[in-house]
DNA sequence: GCAATGATTTACT
DNA sequence: GTAAATCATTGCC
């Protein structure tokens, strides 16, 4: 994996961090980049403010299976985003509500993404929690929570993940506890792509979803 | 044009 | 445990 280093000062204070760039996305297994995603910084800038947060909870999508929107390379005004290069941001409405935030991956042309579903609340987290308008674990742990306390909406969708988008994703070599695995959540019309186990979280963190994985 | 629906969350009983 | 909220997208007429 390459990592772009830059020098950022934040607060007053000057120190090194990392942004993943675009290389980070590009590789051709969906599935390793979503769990080596446990543990990296999501940052986000919005209306002047920054919040960022610990991701404890992926899951990988590929056109290769039906759970994804781009099952069998289905191209439609909503999906076309997934044949755009690896690093772009592919933000959906679900159920009327809730915005869904996920990072395209693969080379162009290969549909494949990483949806975020759980973080934990790291910088600015009073913002989070005025746009919630709760305090607590419910504050960003689930894919439409997280989305709402970092002010993700439509607006960032197609938008390449980058400082200057105000969308980014710093690797600050946090530790990482125990990872575990499990099926997806809400994918049970995916049939026996339902079962594949491409969710990945930080086994103990307090902060990963509470979605059920078993589909018995 | 129109009806169905969802990679969820929340508020109920 | 069950159900409502709410709308962009999709597929079918």
């Amino acid at each position: 994996m390459v990592i772009t280093s830059e020098l950022f000062v934040r607060s007053g204070i000057c120190f090194m961090s990392k942004i993943l760039n675009n290389k980070f996305f590009e590789h051709e297994d969906v599935v390793l980049i979503a769990e080596s995603l446990l543990g990296k910084v999501l940052y986000t800038e919005v209306d002047g403010l920054v919040t960022s947060g610990k991701i404890v909870e992926t899951e990988a999508y590929s056109f290769r299976e039906k759970a994804c929107h781009a099952y069998m390379n289905r191209n439609t005004n909503r999906t076309k985003v997934l044949f755009e290069p690896a690093g772009t941001s592919y933000v959906y409405l679900c159920y009327g509500i809730h915005h869904l935030f996920n990072i395209v991956t693969n080379k162009k042309g290969k549909a494949e993404a990483i949806l975020i579903r759980a973080i934990e609340p790291l910088e600015g987290r009073e913002t989070m929690e005025a746009r919630r308008q709760l305090k607590g674990y419910a504050l960003t742990s689930g894919p439409g929570k997280l989305s709402q306390a970092m002010g993700i909406d439509l607006r960032f969708n197609t938008s390449p993940l980058g400082r200057h988008q105000n969308i980014w994703i710093e690797e600050q070599n946090l530790k990482i506890e125990e990872i575990a695995t499990s099926p997806r959540i809400g994918v049970a019309y995916a049939e026996e792509d339902a079962l594949l186990p491409w969710r990945f979280y930080v086994k103990d963190s307090k902060w990963v979803s509470k979605g059920r994985t078993d589909y018995s």
